[in-house]
DNA sequence: ATGGTCGAATATCGA
């Protein structure tokens, strides 16, 4: 058994608490995280040493940042996109545990559609796909906020969604051809049915009225997806004092 | 169309 998830956190200084709880209560084997916010010195790794994990990190000042948690060994930690520049954004980290190559992804926000950000979210997804591309042939789990809802089930209100940020067809495309790779949405593996979100904004009545997106994803190769047995997601964590604006997506692989 | 709330840093910006 693998058990996998992820995590958008939104600083890590802020939620270890929760991050502590959840490893407590689920003992994923690994565990991705995106938004940590802190520079590699400041990330609190003692107390989850102490639980049995190591983090992989690849942090940065005030925004992004991405971490692997895992109680398994790993190696060949890479940081960054392929064709990065060495003083790009913090937005991916991968390490290979127990045969299987880990990616914790940040995928850029947009901003707003048609922005210069827009299009470089764009391209990061294509970016990523040649990154996976030259990583060669390992079974691969891809854990990330992705800032893009699939489809009318992953958004509360479609027809109000639809070519807006998070939900515009440049944005499907480039998800798709990402995944065209054979890749595998775990959560879907297991649940079919709308409604079922990883983020509610923190202003306003989202949350009450459960008006979400699905924008947190752990993506199989086709390998993994065979053994995927079970995918969930933890709603309750967004419920709890001081939440992420994120809940964690798990999936167990046989 | 705007604002609503967080986090980092301490005025605003990003989300």
């Amino acid at each position: 058994m693998l058990r996998i998830a992820t995590w958008n956190v939104n600083s890590i200084r802020v939620r270890e608490p929760h991050v502590l709880d959840f490893l407590r209560r689920q003992e994923p084997d690994v565990l991705c995280l995106q938004e940590t916010k802190v520079v590699d010195d400041d990330f609190p790794t003692d107390e989850l040493q102490r639980l049995g994990y190591a983090v992989a990190m690849a942090g940065q000042r005030t925004y992004n940042g991405v971490a692997i948690v895992s109680r398994l060994p790993f190696t060949e930690v890479r940081v960054g996109l392929v064709d990065d520049a060495p003083d790009a954004e913090r937005r991916l980290i991968a390490a290979t545990v127990r045969g299987v190559r880990v990616y914790s992804a940040y995928v850029p926000n947009g901003k707003e559609v048609g922005a210069p950000s827009f299009r470089a979210k764009l391209a990061w997804l294509d970016r990523l796909g040649a990154t996976l591309d030259a990583a060669g042939e390992l079974p691969a789990v891809i854990g990330g906020d992705f800032n893009i809802a699939r489809d009318e089930r992953d958004v509360h209100d479609p027809v109000a969604y639809r070519g807006q940020l998070h939900f515009h067809p440049d944005e499907h495309a480039a998800l798709e051809r990402l995944l065209g790779r054979g890749l595998k949405d775990a959560f879907r593996l297991h649940e079919p049915a709308a409604g079922h979100y990883s983020w509610w904004d923190y202003r306003g009545t989202s949350l009450a009225r459960n008006q979400g997106l699905r924008i947190d994803y752990l993506f199989l190769s086709a390998p993994l997806a065979a053994r995927c047995r079970a995918a969930r997601m933890h709603p309750e964590e967004r419920r709890r004092d001081r939440p992420s604006d994120h809940v964690p997506v798990v999936a167990d692989l046989d």
